[in-house]
DNA sequence: AAGGTATTGACTTTTCCTGACTATGATGTA
DNA sequence: TACATCATAGTCAGGAAAAGTCAATACCTT
Protein backbone atom coordinates (compact mmCIF):
# COMPACT_ATOMS: atom_id res chain seq x y z
CA UNK A 1 0.00 0.00 0.00
CA UNK A 2 1.12 3.93 -0.64
CA UNK A 3 2.51 5.86 2.04
CA UNK A 4 -0.04 8.50 0.73
CA UNK A 5 -2.68 5.91 1.08
CA UNK A 6 -1.94 5.45 4.55
CA UNK A 7 -1.80 8.77 5.60
CA UNK A 8 -4.92 9.18 4.00
CA UNK A 9 -6.84 6.43 5.73
CA UNK A 10 -5.16 7.29 8.87
CA UNK A 11 -6.70 10.90 8.55
CA UNK A 12 -9.73 9.85 7.25
CA UNK A 13 -10.02 7.74 10.69
CA UNK A 14 -9.38 10.51 12.90
CA UNK A 15 -12.26 12.61 10.99
CA UNK A 16 -14.40 9.71 11.84
CA UNK A 17 -13.70 9.24 15.29
CA UNK A 18 -14.14 12.85 16.04
CA UNK A 19 -17.08 15.14 16.61
CA UNK A 20 -17.54 18.05 14.61
CA UNK A 21 -15.96 16.42 11.65
CA UNK A 22 -12.11 18.14 12.38
CA UNK A 23 -8.79 16.33 13.18
CA UNK A 24 -6.18 17.92 14.26
CA UNK A 25 -2.52 16.73 13.71
CA UNK A 26 1.25 17.81 14.42
CA UNK A 27 2.91 17.71 11.09
CA UNK A 28 6.29 16.28 12.50
CA UNK A 29 4.45 13.76 15.17
CA UNK A 30 2.40 12.49 12.42
CA UNK A 31 4.27 11.83 10.28
CA UNK A 32 6.95 10.16 12.36
CA UNK A 33 4.16 8.00 13.56
CA UNK A 34 3.37 6.68 10.13
CA UNK A 35 6.71 6.52 9.46
CA UNK A 36 7.17 9.49 6.58
CA UNK A 37 8.85 12.21 5.57
CA UNK A 38 7.01 15.42 6.93
CA UNK A 39 6.58 16.70 3.74
CA UNK A 40 4.99 14.04 2.68
CA UNK A 41 1.45 15.08 5.17
CA UNK A 42 1.80 18.52 2.84
CA UNK A 43 1.69 16.68 -0.57
CA UNK A 44 -1.50 14.67 0.78
CA UNK A 45 -3.15 17.51 2.17
CA UNK A 46 -2.65 18.99 -1.36
CA UNK A 47 -3.62 16.38 -3.42
CA UNK A 48 -6.50 14.69 -1.28
CA UNK A 49 -7.97 17.04 1.00
CA UNK A 50 -8.41 20.39 -1.17
CA UNK A 51 -11.28 22.05 -1.20
CA UNK A 52 -12.24 20.67 -4.06
CA UNK A 53 -12.66 17.22 -1.79
CA UNK A 54 -14.98 19.04 0.58
CA UNK A 55 -11.69 20.09 2.91
CA UNK A 56 -10.74 23.44 5.16
CA UNK A 57 -7.44 22.96 6.22
CA UNK A 58 -6.18 25.67 8.64
CA UNK A 59 -2.73 25.61 10.00
CA UNK A 60 -0.08 27.35 12.49
CA UNK A 61 3.37 27.38 12.81
CA UNK A 62 6.04 27.87 15.62
CA UNK A 63 5.70 26.04 18.90
CA UNK A 64 3.19 24.17 19.68
CA UNK A 65 2.03 24.50 15.57
CA UNK A 66 -0.79 22.52 14.16
CA UNK A 67 -2.83 21.38 11.25
CA UNK A 68 -6.37 21.10 10.98
CA UNK A 69 -8.14 19.39 8.84
CA UNK A 70 -12.02 19.82 8.70
CA UNK A 71 -14.70 18.13 6.29
CA UNK A 72 -17.29 20.61 5.17
CA UNK A 73 -20.70 19.26 4.65
CA UNK A 74 -23.27 21.20 2.95
CA UNK A 75 -27.56 20.48 1.38
CA UNK A 76 -27.30 18.77 -1.71
CA UNK A 77 -28.53 21.24 -3.90
CA UNK A 78 -26.17 24.14 -2.20
CA UNK A 79 -23.89 21.99 -3.03
CA UNK A 80 -24.24 21.20 -6.41
CA UNK A 81 -24.98 24.51 -7.47
CA UNK A 82 -21.73 25.23 -5.75
CA UNK A 83 -19.81 22.41 -7.27
CA UNK A 84 -21.38 23.70 -11.20
CA UNK A 85 -20.39 27.11 -10.32
CA UNK A 86 -16.81 26.14 -9.57
CA UNK A 87 -16.30 23.69 -13.04
CA UNK A 88 -16.24 26.69 -15.84
CA UNK A 89 -15.57 26.27 -19.01
CA UNK A 90 -12.87 23.14 -18.73
CA UNK A 91 -12.13 20.61 -16.45
CA UNK A 92 -9.82 18.24 -16.83
CA UNK A 93 -9.76 14.19 -15.84
CA UNK A 94 -8.32 14.48 -12.39
CA UNK A 95 -10.22 17.19 -10.95
CA UNK A 96 -13.55 15.32 -12.04
CA UNK A 97 -12.30 12.31 -11.11
CA UNK A 98 -12.61 13.71 -7.56
CA UNK A 99 -15.74 15.75 -7.58
CA UNK A 100 -17.25 12.76 -8.72
CA UNK A 101 -16.02 10.66 -5.44
CA UNK A 102 -16.08 13.55 -3.26
CA UNK A 103 -20.15 13.56 -4.29
CA UNK A 104 -20.35 9.92 -3.56
CA UNK A 105 -18.36 10.29 -0.52
CA UNK A 106 -20.71 12.89 0.54
CA UNK A 107 -23.85 11.44 -0.43
CA UNK A 108 -24.63 14.16 -3.00
CA UNK A 109 -24.76 11.30 -5.51
CA UNK A 110 -26.06 7.57 -5.12
CA UNK A 111 -23.70 5.07 -6.38
CA UNK A 112 -25.36 4.28 -9.86
CA UNK A 113 -25.25 7.79 -10.66
CA UNK A 114 -21.70 8.36 -10.02
CA UNK A 115 -21.13 5.63 -11.85
CA UNK A 116 -23.06 7.14 -14.61
CA UNK A 117 -21.93 9.83 -14.58
CA UNK A 118 -17.89 8.72 -14.14
CA UNK A 119 -18.78 6.47 -17.56
CA UNK A 120 -20.34 9.80 -19.79
CA UNK A 121 -16.88 11.54 -19.19
CA UNK A 122 -14.61 8.26 -19.05
CA UNK A 123 -11.12 8.10 -21.16
CA UNK A 124 -13.09 5.78 -23.78
CA UNK A 125 -15.73 8.16 -24.38
CA UNK A 126 -13.61 11.37 -24.51
CA UNK A 127 -11.38 9.36 -26.84
CA UNK A 128 -13.45 10.26 -29.65
CA UNK A 129 -13.23 13.58 -29.94
CA UNK A 130 -9.54 15.27 -30.29
CA UNK A 131 -7.48 16.07 -27.29
CA UNK A 132 -8.16 20.02 -27.81
CA UNK A 133 -11.58 19.62 -26.84
CA UNK A 134 -11.99 17.31 -24.57
CA UNK A 135 -11.68 19.44 -21.12
CA UNK A 136 -14.11 21.55 -22.44
CA UNK A 137 -16.44 18.74 -23.54
CA UNK A 138 -15.88 16.64 -19.78
CA UNK A 139 -16.96 20.19 -18.19
CA UNK A 140 -20.35 20.56 -20.65
CA UNK A 141 -21.25 17.18 -19.92
CA UNK A 142 -20.67 17.02 -16.04
CA UNK A 143 -22.26 19.99 -15.55
CA UNK A 144 -25.37 19.49 -17.82
CA UNK A 145 -25.74 16.47 -15.78
CA UNK A 146 -25.15 17.58 -12.04
CA UNK A 147 -27.77 20.24 -13.31
CA UNK A 148 -30.61 17.87 -13.94
CA UNK A 149 -30.05 16.39 -10.47
CA UNK A 150 -31.31 19.96 -8.85
CA UNK A 151 -35.07 19.57 -7.76
CA UNK B 1 -0.02 -18.64 -30.06
CA UNK B 2 0.00 -14.82 -30.20
CA UNK B 3 1.14 -12.81 -28.35
CA UNK B 4 -1.64 -10.84 -27.76
CA UNK B 5 -4.00 -14.21 -27.09
CA UNK B 6 -2.07 -15.20 -24.68
CA UNK B 7 -2.53 -11.83 -22.87
CA UNK B 8 -6.25 -12.29 -23.39
CA UNK B 9 -6.45 -15.80 -22.13
CA UNK B 10 -4.49 -14.70 -18.68
CA UNK B 11 -6.90 -11.97 -17.89
CA UNK B 12 -9.81 -14.16 -18.23
CA UNK B 13 -8.15 -16.33 -16.06
CA UNK B 14 -7.43 -13.72 -13.71
CA UNK B 15 -11.35 -12.34 -13.95
CA UNK B 16 -12.69 -16.19 -14.02
CA UNK B 17 -10.78 -16.88 -10.32
CA UNK B 18 -11.72 -13.37 -8.80
CA UNK B 19 -14.27 -12.51 -6.83
CA UNK B 20 -16.47 -9.98 -8.45
CA UNK B 21 -15.14 -10.22 -12.01
CA UNK B 22 -12.22 -7.64 -11.65
CA UNK B 23 -8.71 -8.28 -12.26
CA UNK B 24 -6.17 -6.00 -11.51
CA UNK B 25 -2.81 -5.63 -12.79
CA UNK B 26 0.55 -3.58 -12.78
CA UNK B 27 1.70 -2.81 -16.44
CA UNK B 28 4.92 -3.04 -16.48
CA UNK B 29 4.92 -6.23 -14.02
CA UNK B 30 1.97 -8.18 -16.01
CA UNK B 31 4.19 -7.42 -19.27
CA UNK B 32 7.07 -8.81 -18.07
CA UNK B 33 5.69 -11.87 -16.77
CA UNK B 34 3.94 -12.79 -20.08
CA UNK B 35 7.42 -11.52 -21.77
CA UNK B 36 6.04 -8.75 -24.16
CA UNK B 37 6.37 -4.68 -24.16
CA UNK B 38 4.34 -2.82 -21.62
CA UNK B 39 2.14 -1.11 -24.19
CA UNK B 40 1.24 -3.98 -26.11
CA UNK B 41 -1.10 -4.63 -22.92
CA UNK B 42 -2.97 -1.43 -23.96
CA UNK B 43 -3.23 -2.27 -27.53
CA UNK B 44 -5.40 -5.80 -25.88
CA UNK B 45 -7.34 -3.61 -23.80
CA UNK B 46 -8.57 -1.69 -26.26
CA UNK B 47 -8.80 -4.04 -28.79
CA UNK B 48 -10.63 -6.78 -26.58
CA UNK B 49 -12.01 -5.06 -23.26
CA UNK B 50 -14.19 -2.85 -25.01
CA UNK B 51 -16.84 -1.22 -23.84
CA UNK B 52 -18.70 -3.39 -26.23
CA UNK B 53 -17.26 -6.44 -25.31
CA UNK B 54 -18.50 -5.57 -22.00
CA UNK B 55 -15.71 -4.82 -19.90
CA UNK B 56 -14.69 -1.25 -18.14
CA UNK B 57 -10.80 -0.18 -17.62
CA UNK B 58 -9.59 1.44 -14.80
CA UNK B 59 -6.29 2.83 -14.00
CA UNK B 60 -4.08 5.07 -12.11
CA UNK B 61 -0.51 6.44 -13.14
CA UNK B 62 2.30 7.16 -10.90
CA UNK B 63 4.07 4.81 -8.07
CA UNK B 64 1.96 1.99 -7.00
CA UNK B 65 -0.43 2.35 -10.49
CA UNK B 66 -2.54 -0.36 -11.73
CA UNK B 67 -4.87 -1.47 -13.89
CA UNK B 68 -8.25 -2.64 -13.24
CA UNK B 69 -10.48 -4.70 -15.62
CA UNK B 70 -13.70 -5.18 -14.66
CA UNK B 71 -16.09 -7.61 -16.63
CA UNK B 72 -19.66 -6.68 -16.15
CA UNK B 73 -22.03 -9.49 -16.15
CA UNK B 74 -25.47 -9.58 -17.94
CA UNK B 75 -28.42 -9.59 -15.57
CA UNK B 76 -32.25 -9.16 -16.81
CA UNK B 77 -30.78 -6.46 -19.30
CA UNK B 78 -29.23 -8.49 -22.14
CA UNK B 79 -31.66 -6.03 -23.50
CA UNK B 80 -29.48 -3.13 -23.02
CA UNK B 81 -26.55 -5.16 -23.99
CA UNK B 82 -28.27 -5.95 -27.33
CA UNK B 83 -28.79 -1.95 -27.58
CA UNK B 84 -25.43 -1.49 -27.08
CA UNK B 85 -24.32 -3.23 -29.98
CA UNK B 86 -26.53 -1.70 -32.17
CA UNK B 87 -25.66 1.49 -32.22
CA UNK B 88 -22.32 1.66 -33.70
CA UNK B 89 -19.61 4.18 -34.18
CA UNK B 90 -22.12 6.98 -34.50
CA UNK B 91 -25.61 7.77 -33.61
CA UNK B 92 -28.00 10.89 -34.39
CA UNK B 93 -29.86 12.81 -32.29
CA UNK B 94 -33.25 11.93 -33.31
CA UNK B 95 -32.31 8.08 -32.74
CA UNK B 96 -30.75 8.67 -29.72
CA UNK B 97 -34.04 10.39 -28.25
CA UNK B 98 -35.79 7.46 -29.80
CA UNK B 99 -33.34 4.81 -28.06
CA UNK B 100 -33.88 6.46 -24.57
CA UNK B 101 -37.83 7.23 -25.06
CA UNK B 102 -37.93 3.32 -25.82
CA UNK B 103 -35.75 2.53 -22.86
CA UNK B 104 -38.11 4.52 -20.60
CA UNK B 105 -41.74 2.87 -22.19
CA UNK B 106 -39.63 -0.35 -21.67
CA UNK B 107 -39.02 0.57 -17.89
CA UNK B 108 -35.37 -0.34 -19.02
CA UNK B 109 -34.70 3.08 -17.40
CA UNK B 110 -36.45 5.27 -15.18
CA UNK B 111 -37.41 8.85 -15.33
CA UNK B 112 -34.27 10.31 -13.57
CA UNK B 113 -31.95 8.23 -15.26
CA UNK B 114 -33.09 8.81 -18.87
CA UNK B 115 -32.95 12.66 -17.82
CA UNK B 116 -29.13 12.45 -16.70
CA UNK B 117 -28.70 10.44 -20.03
CA UNK B 118 -30.49 13.01 -22.09
CA UNK B 119 -28.87 15.51 -20.39
CA UNK B 120 -25.14 13.97 -21.62
CA UNK B 121 -26.08 14.22 -24.56
CA UNK B 122 -27.78 17.17 -25.26
CA UNK B 123 -27.33 19.62 -27.85
CA UNK B 124 -25.58 21.84 -25.63
CA UNK B 125 -23.10 19.47 -24.64
CA UNK B 126 -22.97 18.51 -27.98
CA UNK B 127 -22.03 22.10 -28.96
CA UNK B 128 -18.62 22.14 -27.70
CA UNK B 129 -17.49 20.19 -30.33
CA UNK B 130 -17.47 20.59 -34.15
CA UNK B 131 -19.71 19.00 -35.76
CA UNK B 132 -18.06 16.34 -37.77
CA UNK B 133 -17.61 14.52 -33.73
CA UNK B 134 -20.50 15.41 -32.70
CA UNK B 135 -22.64 11.84 -33.71
CA UNK B 136 -19.57 9.46 -32.51
CA UNK B 137 -19.58 11.59 -29.35
CA UNK B 138 -23.10 10.90 -29.10
CA UNK B 139 -22.56 7.08 -29.72
CA UNK B 140 -19.94 7.09 -27.44
CA UNK B 141 -21.46 8.35 -24.39
CA UNK B 142 -24.64 6.57 -25.05
CA UNK B 143 -22.86 3.14 -25.17
CA UNK B 144 -20.38 3.88 -21.59
CA UNK B 145 -23.85 4.84 -19.69
CA UNK B 146 -25.81 2.60 -21.05
CA UNK B 147 -23.49 -0.45 -20.19
CA UNK B 148 -22.88 1.47 -16.63
CA UNK B 149 -26.41 0.07 -16.01
CA UNK B 150 -25.65 -3.30 -16.87
CA UNK B 151 -24.99 -5.18 -12.50
C1' DA C 1 -0.85 -7.03 -53.54
C1' DA C 2 -4.13 -4.88 -50.23
C1' DG C 3 -5.91 -4.31 -46.01
C1' DG C 4 -6.45 -5.47 -41.55
C1' DT C 5 -4.21 -7.03 -37.15
C1' DA C 6 -0.05 -7.35 -34.03
C1' DT C 7 4.25 -5.78 -32.16
C1' DT C 8 7.63 -2.63 -30.81
C1' DG C 9 9.95 1.21 -28.74
C1' DA C 10 10.57 6.13 -28.17
C1' DC C 11 8.42 9.70 -25.98
C1' DT C 12 4.78 11.86 -22.73
C1' DT C 13 2.04 12.41 -18.63
C1' DT C 14 0.68 11.48 -14.02
C1' DT C 15 1.51 10.25 -9.32
C1' DC C 16 4.38 9.63 -5.47
C1' DC C 17 8.39 10.45 -2.42
C1' DT C 18 12.31 13.00 -0.52
C1' DG C 19 15.28 16.50 1.24
C1' DA C 20 17.10 21.06 1.25
C1' DC C 21 15.70 25.40 2.03
C1' DT C 22 12.32 29.06 3.66
C1' DA C 23 8.78 31.29 6.58
C1' DT C 24 6.49 32.04 10.80
C1' DG C 25 5.19 31.81 15.62
C1' DA C 26 6.61 31.18 20.63
C1' DT C 27 9.59 32.00 24.28
C1' DG C 28 13.36 33.48 26.79
C1' DT C 29 16.86 37.26 27.79
C1' DA C 30 19.36 41.67 27.96
C1' DT D 1 11.04 46.42 24.20
C1' DA D 2 14.19 44.30 20.93
C1' DC D 3 16.46 40.59 19.65
C1' DA D 4 17.97 35.86 19.48
C1' DT D 5 16.82 31.15 19.39
C1' DC D 6 14.05 27.28 18.97
C1' DA D 7 10.04 24.77 17.27
C1' DT D 8 7.04 24.21 13.88
C1' DA D 9 4.87 24.21 9.24
C1' DG D 10 5.37 25.44 4.00
C1' DT D 11 7.50 25.35 -0.63
C1' DC D 12 9.77 23.66 -4.38
C1' DA D 13 12.49 21.20 -7.52
C1' DG D 14 14.13 16.80 -8.71
C1' DG D 15 13.93 11.97 -9.28
C1' DA D 16 11.59 7.51 -9.46
C1' DA D 17 7.72 4.66 -10.56
C1' DA D 18 4.21 3.81 -12.88
C1' DA D 19 0.68 4.03 -17.12
C1' DG D 20 -0.63 6.29 -21.85
C1' DT D 21 0.15 7.64 -26.79
C1' DC D 22 1.55 7.18 -31.28
C1' DA D 23 3.71 6.13 -35.42
C1' DA D 24 6.63 2.87 -37.71
C1' DT D 25 7.11 -1.76 -38.90
C1' DA D 26 6.03 -6.75 -39.23
C1' DC D 27 2.86 -10.28 -39.91
C1' DC D 28 -1.45 -12.53 -41.62
C1' DT D 29 -5.46 -13.46 -44.73
C1' DT D 30 -7.82 -13.09 -48.61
Amino acid sequence: MRMSDLITQEILRMLNESEGNTAEIQRNEFANMIGCVPSQINYVLSSRFTPEHGYIIESRRGGGGYIRIQRVVLNHSAALMHIINTIGEKIDAMTTRIVIENCLESGILDKGTALLIARAVSATVLQSVPVEYRDGLRAAILKQMLLSLID
